[in-house]
DNA sequence: TAAATAGTGTCTCTAAGACATTATTTG
DNA sequence: CAAATAATGTCTTAGAGACACTATTTA
């Protein structure tokens, strides 16, 4: 029985996921292979999954409390040649700054890598059904994404409104109508100003914050273009 | 590790939930309480942890494919006295007539425990921790019929609209207004008609029948009365 | 002043809410 | 006909889509 993370942040204008390297030792299943970062739970330590998610999203980013939900189990007797067994998957939204990757133990290396405009998953398989899972944690992004503030906690702590916008249309691999967007955007009351503003080569923009970073909001109607 | 199932139906103008008693034996926890179906994987004879979900499923009530998703994994070192434990738990949606109900291993009894209008569970202790699973799995059905076809799996085959009406009522403990969720459940082509109608004591009614039984149908938007 | 991005305004459209009205049965 | 439930119609409203327009900066 482990804990595995689908960890995903926003970096270059793409959607990243993190994953680990399984190392190269005799015994080891899917030997160098890439896959979703996770581990065993530890009995001692861990009180419940939860906390074992979020010792193990410690363990690698140094964060302690970023976006986190239960993405779901997988569970057979073919994922691992080993034999039947169960992960249970989190789900972790991470601001794309000031992040630390540790490798740490049972992982050779560990790195970002991108979800393609449009793709379902990276562009290699990854180790037991990680392929699968990744697929799955994307599918529930995208769904949510429709109708709730989750691309907010991809930004770092302050944002325009444009950045935000650029995370929702990564995301979902689409455009979206600006002037829609921002009145949904201000009536939910998602966002608070800031004192300042973004300064590019054109007109500045006003930046902004999560009014609250604890839970996302969740909007009346779904994104839908006319066809 | 066990998986566990919350198995509703409509009876007698309630949402129900499935229990079975536990035994009343030395050294098992939570005597003679009741408790949410589930039990051990067996390794043998379950592939996966659907697979596992879908035999004890059959082995409670007889069906093979009624409405099933995964609910989520509780995990942790106090929810059995004997030590750390992990279920995953599935969300069954059962046709109120023709259930035949078995006890089967290691359970006493077995019931249907109304869901009390408006209440957040049965009116009693469940054991384990199957008060809180029993709370998140109505949280989970009662958001999803604000925007999906999941009451339609609680009625039998053929139903009325305005039988259909009535589940999505007493799931969400509030009255729809009559004219929108025809319009809406039309426009969704979520159902088709059969050449009967139900004959009570006024004007007979139509008598309808999902036109897939396979998946939920989702709606643009969310039920949600003006303040 | 041109280019670029930020931000707003106007009109349309979809689907739900409110509520009235008509339809079809039995007693 | 009255009572009851089934079914439909009309008007309003919230919030998204399309698209044009204005605002503010630098080069």
């Amino acid at each position: 029985m482990t804990v595995d993370l689908v960890i995903f942040t926003m970096q270059d204008e793409a959607l990243s996921v993190l994953l680990v390297q399984r190392p190269d030792m005799q015994d080891e299943p899917y030997r160098r292979a890439w896959a979703l970062p996770g581990g065993y739970i530890d009995v001692e330590r861990d009180g419940d999954l939860l906390a074992c998610a979020k010792r193990k999203l410690k363990e690698k980013t140094g964060l302690v409390s970023p976006y986190l939900e239960q993405l779901g189990g997988w569970g057979g007797r073919k994922r691992d040649p080993r034999g039947w067994s169960v992960t249970q998957v989190y789900f972790a939204l991470l601001p794309s700054a000031g992040i630390e990757l540790r490798a740490g133990a049972n992982a050779a290396a560990v790195r970002w890598a991108r979800i393609e405009d449009g793709a379902n998953g990276v562009g290699e398989r990854l180790a037991f059904d990680h392929t699968e899972i990744l697929e799955a944690a994307l599918e529930r992004l995208r769904g949510k994404v429709e109708y709730t503030s989750l691309p907010a906690f991809l930004l770092p702590e302050e944002f325009t409104l444009s950045e935000l916008q650029r995370a929702y249309e990564i995301v979902l691999s689409r455009a979206i109508e600006k002037s829609a967007f921002r009145t949904r955007v201000n009536d939910a009351g998602l966002v608070e100003k800031v004192p300042r503003q973004r300064r590019t080569g054109n007109r500045p923009a006003q930046l902004y914050r999560l009014k609250d970073r604890s839970a996302p909001v969740y909007f009346p109607r779904t994104f839908s273009p006319r066809s």
